[in-house]
DNA sequence: CAGTATCCGAGTGGATACTG
DNA sequence: CAGTATCCACTCGGATACTG
């Protein structure tokens, strides 16, 4: 991500919620992660179609900076066609609380505004 | 934001996380939340200090987009010279389970992140 | 004090083509 | 199938100068 790091969050007060955002906050993380969530276990192909407009570029980022944090497994089978199967960690499966209020709120939001 | 609007929700699955991030993802507005839930009322310039870095254009920019969101509201003193006050509104003080479950796991993840 | 206006470099993310 | 490699348009966000 770019748009927060772990330094940018050094201001004259803390704030963890930034933490936070710089390891969910990318453009498809959190997509990925309610996938993931929801499913247990999903394809490459899979998560792509899921997430719709998604490209290929974006989506293998979303998922090495993922896995670099730990959030996500990567699963590779010695197989042709090569398979790759992708799913929550234990310390990913610790995002829930968060992934849940979230998307609680955003789903209230969501009728908040298309109903006015 | 610019890597989250609502339309891009629209997959073939419908992800009210991302819902969520198009308010709060901004790259200084969990930090401007974070204040404002802290503080109750702070004023332009006692955001621009704690928030430390932040530049007076980008502080503007967040805290207008924060405000057509209906999060925050802005209260404007007629005086010389002026004063601006910013507070969370009704609506803001809804997202705090949100952000105190993304508190709590960052400052979880940063102790994990610097203690190895 | 609390902004607005402008310029500009860096980074993001999309499209496309290619590969083991 | 699940990538990697380029190219490129666009936007984000920082620096600076100016104002009611």
């Amino acid at each position: 991500m770019s748009f927060l790091s772990e330094k940018e969050c050094e201001g004259p007060i803390k704030c963890p919620v930034m933490t936070t955002l710089s390891v969910i906050g990318g453009k498809w993380k959190p997509g990925i992660l309610w996938e993931l969530q929801n499913n247990e276990i999903l394809r490459f192909g899979q998560l792509k179609k899921r997430l719709g407009t998604i490209t290929q570029k974006m989506l293998t980022q979303q998922l090495r900076e993922l896995e670099t944090d730990g959030i996500i497994i990567r699963k590779i089978y010695p197989e042709v066609p090569p398979r790759v199967e992708y799913r929550l960690s234990d310390y990913g499966k610790s995002l829930s609380p968060v992934l849940n209020e979230m998307a609680n709120w955003g789903t209230g939001h969501l009728q908040t505004i298309t109903s006015k």
